[in-house]
DNA sequence: CAAGATGCAAGAACACTGTTCACACTTCAC
DNA sequence: GTGAAGTGTGAACAGTGTTCTTGCATCTTG
């Protein structure tokens, strides 16, 4: 490897490390193009070179974040035997939810409010971002292999049958088989969790309106009900 | 009165409706204090008259907004019988995604991501902010009144008893009755057309990865689970 | 009614921000 | 070795939030 490739590696490795160190300090505001280059000793204009944008340096922070929670979701996920279903649903939701606490201004970077006029380039945020949902789309179909699958009933498995149908067709390229109510329900869960998530983390129900840790216990609960429906405890 | 006050509150009020213009033109990042001020045809000092700051500015319209959406959905749940339990929920939440579709940017303003660093006083926008909430309360404690609440089982009453106390000890001021359970019920309800609008309007499973008006009608079926139980249907 | 106090808006200024450009200097490929 | 490409510098421009001082209209008080 030449000189010239070797240099751009380790640069763009400090660049993406200083960017983690600002948005932890100071969530995206607090990443700024000036900011950056004083952490990286260079002049600001230097930094274009390596992002065209200041957008380009929030894709590439929405992009290794998205990552970072789809391994982290797997990684909880794969701990349980395969076999427990209801078990694998909870490592699941618990490990959204970890990994929001752990990481919470990267966690607002890919939930909060998208940033007027740009659109983070699909190629480089949607597979990472859908890895969290394939998992589930997986545990569906193994649901429904099991035989376990309950729907909630006629007209929401109407609602399933046109509402689920575009996510039918993503979940189709992944080579895996379910129905429409099995999608729309584990939809339906991966939302409850994520308004959950979401409620804690930006504060819909102040900050103290909740025990957040013991409410959320519940709401997995909820979702396990609505995906696997109700358990004889 | 005087002819200040009067001017005052002309002032005011213009300052309202230009904040409102330009964060329907170009979301929170189009309202600045320089182009407020252009629209209000004067210099950008003289706004800090009225505001001591622009986050000051972002706090009338997120009040403003609260306000909107709880007298958006309090008249569409006003419209249902009373006795209708079922029907009231829907409208609830369909007033909900009706309102985020009809003021897409306040509602990015209202649950999106907040300022890092600054929190709105919560006694401009707390009294507005439970509106709805305080409207889901009345419903969960008429579903009690008329016998019709259903846990979802030991575990999930195990975590409402300790997960919903805050939740309960607020709604106890409002002097509403309810068990924590119902209460943990309908917050997971809230949460989970929370979630699904939030997915609608931010595109967290793509712009077009489902058919969101037929997938939400899934999602009130199943917050209407949560709440009431299943239903012969 | 006169006079002092208060509120309002203007204009200049400061410290920031993202971004562009022309210019040196180093490294690469031929 | 020589031309080409990549890399960092420094100055500059337009925009931002915010703070002053200064002049003027309005209100309140004697």
């Amino acid at each position: 490897m030449g000189k010239r490739a070797e240099h751009r590696e380790t640069t763009e490795r400090a660049i993406l490390d200083a960017s983690l160190r600002l948005l932890a300090a100071g969530g995206a505001t607090g990443l700024t193009v000036r900011g950056l280059a004083r952490e990286l000793g260079m002049v600001p204009s230097g930094l274009y070179r390596y992002a065209t944008n200041r957008d380009e340096l929030l894709t590439l922070l929405i992009a290794h974040a998205h990552g970072d929670l789809a391994d982290h979701v797997r990684a909880a996920h794969d701990l349980v035997d395969a076999a427990d279903l209801r078990g694998r649903w909870r490592a699941i939701a618990h490990a959204i939810r970890d990994w929001s606490l752990a990481h919470p201004h990267e966690f607002a970077l890919i939930f909060g409010t998208p940033v007027p006029g740009y659109h983070a380039p699909p190629e480089r945020t949607e597979e990472p971002g859908t890895r969290v949902l394939v998992l589930l789309a997986r545990l569906g179909a193994d649901t429904e292999a099991a035989g376990m699958q309950r729907a909630l009933g006629g007209r929401f498995d109407a609602a399933a049958a046109s509402g689920a149908a575009p996510a039918l067709a993503f979940i189709a390229q992944t080579g895996l088989v379910l129905t429409a109510p099995t999608a729309l329900a584990g939809i339906c869960a991966w939302q409850l969790v994520m308004g959950s998530v979401l409620s804690e983390q930006f504060g819909y129900l102040g900050h103290e309106g909740l025990d957040f840790a013991s409410a959320f216990d519940g709401v997995v609960l909820a979702g396990e009900q609505l995906i696997f429906g109700a358990q004889a405890s």
